[in-house]
DNA sequence: AGCATATCTAACCGATCAGTTAGCTAACCG
DNA sequence: CGGTTAGCTAACTGATCGGTTAGATATGCT
């Protein structure tokens, strides 16, 4: 089953390396050497990481001479945005809230407040 | 190395089912049976993802006679929608607000310089 | 006590992941 | 042309993931 682009785009996020790779990238175009000089890692270990976000439409690359620039995509954080925010609005109501909560315990019965 | 706190929230959030969960947790606490109810899925597998929810500070547990009821904890998405929320504010002045021109003009400006 | 229910742990399995090294391809430059 | 540089693919490895089954644990009911 292949994932969905939701899922593609958290995962994606979900790694430090890849995180700040795309901070990089905020600064503007980079090549690979230049994305992978941060690292101690191998350049065919950000090949993969790339390929990875490239998968995940969160960058595209282009062409120039022997460079391949590597250029940030943001769109596909929109949909990850949307569906965090979600949660995001729930959080404020439930904390701001918090007899609502209490409501629940009540509503469960006292048997739940022991322990 | 332990993953950071970012990393663990944005992993434990892509995958479908734990999305699935949370979203489930969104109407209020649940059992892990109640929860496991809409997945083809065995209930140790529920069990650990409820684990990876946990570990994340997504969810608590309660306890309730045998139940071990769960509760939506949306406090790490705070983090987590603001690293992705700069990433968005990039995507709406580069590409809506077109300043990605001048931007990507200073990127091959760059890039044709370094090496 | 004895049984049923809800949940968790342990052990295992196949797939995927994140990294490596080695070697290939393509573009530039002398 | 030959050499250098940038980037990629291939093949391998160890770790982690997502699921399973079997069995342990805890609580409630009669």
């Amino acid at each position: 089953m292949q994932p969905d682009q939701l899922s593609l785009t958290l995962s994606a996020i979900a790694d430090p390396t890849r995180r700040a790779i795309l901070m990089r990238l905020m600064d503007g175009e980079a090549s690979v050497k230049e994305l992978a000089a941060p690292f101690e890692m191998s350049i065919p270990a950000i090949c993969k990481h790339l390929k990875v976000l490239e998968g995940a439409g969160l960058i595209s690359r282009g062409r120039n001479a022997q460079l391949r620039p590597c250029r940030l995509e943001a769109q596909p954080l929109r949909e990850a945005v949307g569906w965090i925010e979600e949660f995001a609005s729930f959080w404020d109501t439930s904390l701001n809230r918090l007899d609502g909560l209490l409501e629940r315990l009540q509503a469960t019965d006292a048997t739940a407040k022991k322990n």
